[in-house]
RNA sequence: GGGCGGUUAGCUCAGCGGGAGAGCACUACGUUGACAUCGUAGGGGUCACUGGUUCAAUCCCAGUACCGCCCA
């Protein structure tokens, strides 16, 4: 016997070990199975579970145990990536609780280092990702540093080398001066600053007592000014265009240069050109042809390009200085107040550099054109589609992709120089040997470039390189493309964009079929969660407290497409309810013998209520799986919800209960059968939301040969009865109806009253007659008079009677002395009002000739049927009203 | 400034050309042997606004307002 109520910490362990021992979760390379094949965005080693994953892993977890169990080979690609910056910073802030730096070990040292912290803490977030319930197949996960991984990253780079489409480069790029490495655009925030604005007064050379004035925001960089830009068609300046300023400070000459990129409504209409340090101004010199000065170094301190006095600032103290300095000379115009964005480092949290340096470019754009097209053409589709017009935004204006990083965990660039700078990009140092042989004839000595690469760089690889590639494993020939890659907005560009590139390029293929978006997971206010928000809900603390099966449910029930999901701790106690309500309703089967029949064939079951939920059931499995197939995961548990707790618990078991306490033993078979039957197919239809119940159930329901969750989807055709549902569907209204006029009219639920029929069809006569127990039963019936006299009714309804209308039957209840009449009228009279309100709207419709011209002829006979129904229903209804006359 | 999305019951959200829906919350009643993590019943909405298309608009189109996100 189950116990009384469902004990989530103790059955999930117990399953998730069971199935990830018993191989439940591993693909078959070997199957006949059409495969099925989802890439799991590989978590950061350094992390652990938030609610985003929850949310993405959990849709993904639903995707693969529906098709698992839809007879597909299904492979979920687990692993997680190596977080170059991140992880790095981790181990460093360890060496410095020591005191001591990456430096002081030195490079393998401190590689060494990191390595060990990966295999001692970096299994954190595959372990929660356990408790989640989720089934990749985790005898394949890879980590984007593994030996395999990195052969697949050599041979890219190699190869887009060789094509031209990486390239060593010197350019501005992010410069993180804490860090000391190039970051990505994507890796850079930008956050509005309350600053200042400086006008200074560079004087023009050659002419007295003239200045022309630049507003800053950066006044520091003026050390590397190598132009002032004015509009060309700004008459203010025209004069000036050609002439040059004397720098303050360095005391250089610098043009007066007319360029477009100068706003003459902003600021004072001049603008100081600083090539070195800024995008824009890098593009206005490379038009002008103006010279780079690079003040900084790598810490951001000003170099011994600058005066003397300036040398070795920190640009902070350098920015003081100079403006001092320029309200000294009286160079100083004025200082506004002026809010701005300001480029901060995503990891490190301060200001970014522009800065000049050699690094190696990735030539996107190139790249970029087919990866594109696959989704203008619908070879990779984007779910919901709108995110495709992001896409390809950033794609059409992609920029060259910085790949190469000036730190040491991750892909060492595979690239040698030579004595006199010459390189030699290869796989292996003997491949660049030979090649330094052969350019300079003799063996010189090389040097490997130390930068590593762009941890997205090995992630762009994911698709294939996890698979084997470059080798030709049978896994890639099977399982690529994907099928589907679930995941958020935010990585469009960091990572979906460059798995698109970099698998049509070299798998001559695109990496998936559809890119399913979701949603971010914010608190129920629709905020952010953050940690200086301090809204965080950790889902491992709505596992402990509610069950994985609820959280997951409430995940999957909330995953609206295009919308964000606003995750209130009362939705998941709410389907904790739910998982309640299915165990109970399964211990209410277990209590009355329902067993599984062995052979049981739904199609042959005779009884109207279990050919009626067997036919409810098969739509459920049916729409339940549409809904999955269409990444329509809120229909999916909607669905299920309703079938599960409004139909089998609400009606069905309802309906049982008669049945079972009845004498007619082979009904009673046949239901206990029947509903045994039901409840092992809710059992498979939740499963892919709610494994551990499902399963829990499945075990302790019956001995089985096998786990649930390696089972056949339910796929049951043929089983829909219209009759049967139109028979039960009135059970329940004459039920409901009852029901609703006893509550209006106050009689006690404990009190038992006659109920009188009169005017029912043949038809309805004999269902009538068939669920008659039930009725009695649901409705708290003491008697059921299916045939009431006239005589009868009309002597009932003149002592005090409530009296409704089903369809073409009235029913009476005979409430003499406990009736108040004149409430009752009230009652029968709004109802009357309600239907000449909808009688009035139809009619409106119907003497409208247009509408009976141009709606469809199905249209019109629809209105037409209602307006009759509702105006029997009003007729008997007044025949009511009138009875009552004598009371 | 450019782009995308949203505005439907107190809250969170479905629906999307022909009778306004769900869950939660709320109110009343209720322990009838699965379940109070429950049952039964109920109240609650000019579907943001203004125009247009249509026989018919919450739904399609245009505009307005407000909210959110992304990019510059």
């Amino acid at each position: 016997m189950l116990e009384k109520t469902y004990s989530p910490a103790q059955v999930e362990p117990r399953h998730y070990e069971k199935w990830e021992q018993s191989g439940a979760f591993a693909a078959d390379t070997t199957s006949n199975r059409q495969p099925y094949t989802i890439m799991m965005p590989p978590p950061n080693v350094t992390g652990s579970l938030h609610m985003g994953h929850a949310l993405t892993f959990t849709l993904q977890d639903v995707l693969i145990r529906y098709r698992r169990m839809s007879g597909r080979d299904a492979l979920w690609q687990p692993g997680t990536d190596h977080a170059g910056i991140a992880t790095q910073m981790v181990v460093e802030r360890q060496l410095e609780a020591q005191k001591v730096t990456r430096h002081d070990l030195g490079r393998d040292k401190f590689v060494e280092r990191v390595w060990d912290w990966k295999a001692e803490s970096g299994g954190t977030i595959t372990r929660q990702l356990r408790r989640l319930g989720a089934s990749p197949d985790w005898a394949k996960e890879r980590f984007t540093m593994d030996e395999g991984l990195s052969a697949a990253v050599r041979k890219v780079f190699v190869t887009l080398h060789r094509q031209g489409l990486i390239y060593r480069a010197k350019r501005l790029v992010n410069w993180d001066p804490k860090l000391h490495t190039a970051i990505s655009d994507l890796e850079v925030e930008q956050r509005e600053v309350k600053g200042h604005m400086w006008h200074l007064k560079y004087p023009v050379e050659g002419i007295d007592n003239t200045y022309i004035i630049v507003a800053t925001t950066r006044p520091e960089t003026m050390l590397g000014d190598s132009a002032v830009a004015v509009h060309p068609e700004d008459e203010r300046f025209a004069h000036l265009v050609g002439k040059h300023v004397r720098l303050p400070i360095c005391n250089r000459l610098i043009p007066i240069v007319a360029d477009e990129y100068s706003d003459p409504t902003k600021g004072t209409g001049a603008v100081k050109i600083t090539p070195a340090h800024d995008f824009n101004d890098f593009q206005v010199g490379s038009r002008h042809d103006l010279p780079l000065i690079n003040v900084f170094d790598r810490d951001a301190r000003t170099n011994d390009e600058v005066p003397e006095g300036y040398r070795g600032l920190d640009r902070y103290d350098a920015r003081k200085k100079i403006v001092a300095a320029f309200e000294e000379m009286g160079l100083l115009e004025k200082i506004e107040p002026h809010t701005h964005m300001v480029p901060y480092g995503d990891r490190s949290g301060v200001v970014i550099e522009p800065w000049l340096t050699d690094q190696w470019f990735v030539d996107a754009a190139t790249l970029a054109k087919p990866a594109i097209e696959a989704v203008e053409t619908g070879k990779t589709r984007f779910v919901p589609k709108h995110w495709e017009n992001t896409y390809y935004e950033w794609m059409r204006n992609i920029q060259p992709w910085c790949i190469s990083r000036q730190i040491w965990w991750g892909h060492q660039v595979p690239a040698w120089y030579g004595p006199d700078g010459t390189f030699f990009v290869e796989e292996t140092e003997a491949e660049a040997k030979a090649a330094a042989r052969a350019h300079y004839g003799k063996d010189e000595p090389l040097v490997r470039d130390a930068d590593v690469l762009d941890t997205w760089f090995s992630s762009a690889l994911w698709p294939f390189s996890t698979l084997g590639w470059p080798e030709k494993t049978p896994e890639l020939a099977r399982y690529y493309p994907g099928d589907v890659l679930v995941t958020g907005f935010d990585i469009i560009f960091f990572w979906v964009a460059r798995m698109m590139m970099m698998g049509i390029h070299f798998m001559g293929d695109v990496p998936f079929k559809d890119i399913y978006i979701h949603a971010l997971v914010r608190d129920e206010k629709g905020q952010k969660m953050s940690k200086s928000k301090g809204n965080i809900i950790d889902p491992l603390d709505l596992i402990d407290k509610y069950g994985c099966d609820a959280l997951r449910f409430t995940l999957s029930a909330l995953a609206a497409q295009g919308r964000d999901v606003k995750l209130a701790e009362g939705r998941v106690e709410g389907y904790r309810n739910f998982a309640t309500k299915l165990w109970n309703a399964a211990r209410f089967c277990q209590m009355n013998q329902c067993h599984p029949v062995d052979g049981f064939d739904p199609k042959a079951v005779k009884e109207t209520v279990n050919r009626w939920i067997v036919g409810k059931t098969a739509e459920t499995a049916a729409r339940v799986g549409t809904s999955i197939e269409t990444y329509r995961y809120d229909a999916a548990a909607g669905g299920a919800y309703q079938f599960v707790w409004g139909t089998f618990c609400d009606w069905y078991l309802e309906f049982a209960k008669p049945i079972f306490n009845g004498a007619d033993e082979a009904a009673k078979a046949e239901t206990r059968a029947t509903a045994a039957w039901v409840l092992d197919q809710i059992l498979h239809i939740l499963h892919p939301l709610m494994p551990f119940i499902t399963e829990e159930l499945w075990e302790q329901l019956a001995s089985r040969g096998e786990a649930l969750m390696l089972r056949p989807w339910p796929v049951l055709d043929g089983l829909a009865d219209a009759g049967a549902e139109a028979e039960m569907d009135w059970v329940v209204r004459v039920i409901s109806t009852v029901r609703a006029v006893r509550s209006e009219m106050n009689v006690p639920p404990s009190a038992q009253v006659d109920l009188l029929v009169a005017g029912l069809t043949s038809e309805k006569a004999a269902w009538a007659a068939t669920h008659a127990d039930l009725i009695t039963r649901l409705a708290r019936l003491s008697a059921f008079d299916r045939q009431a006299e006239a005589s009868r009714i009309a002597q009932a309804s003149s002592h005090g009677a409530a009296q409704m209308v089903v369809d073409e039957a009235t029913l009476v209840m005979p409430l003499s002395g406990v009736i108040d009449v004149d409430k009752e009228r009230a009652r029968l009279d709004k109802e009357i009002a309600r239907l000449d309100g909808e009688i009035a709207k139809v009619d409106k419709k119907l003497g409208n000739a247009d509408f009976l011209a141009r709606a469809p002829e199905e249209v019109v006979a629809e209105q037409r049927e209602r307006r009759a129904e509702w105006a029997t229903a009003m007729e008997k209804l007044r025949e009511a009203l009138e009875r009552l006359s004598g009371a």
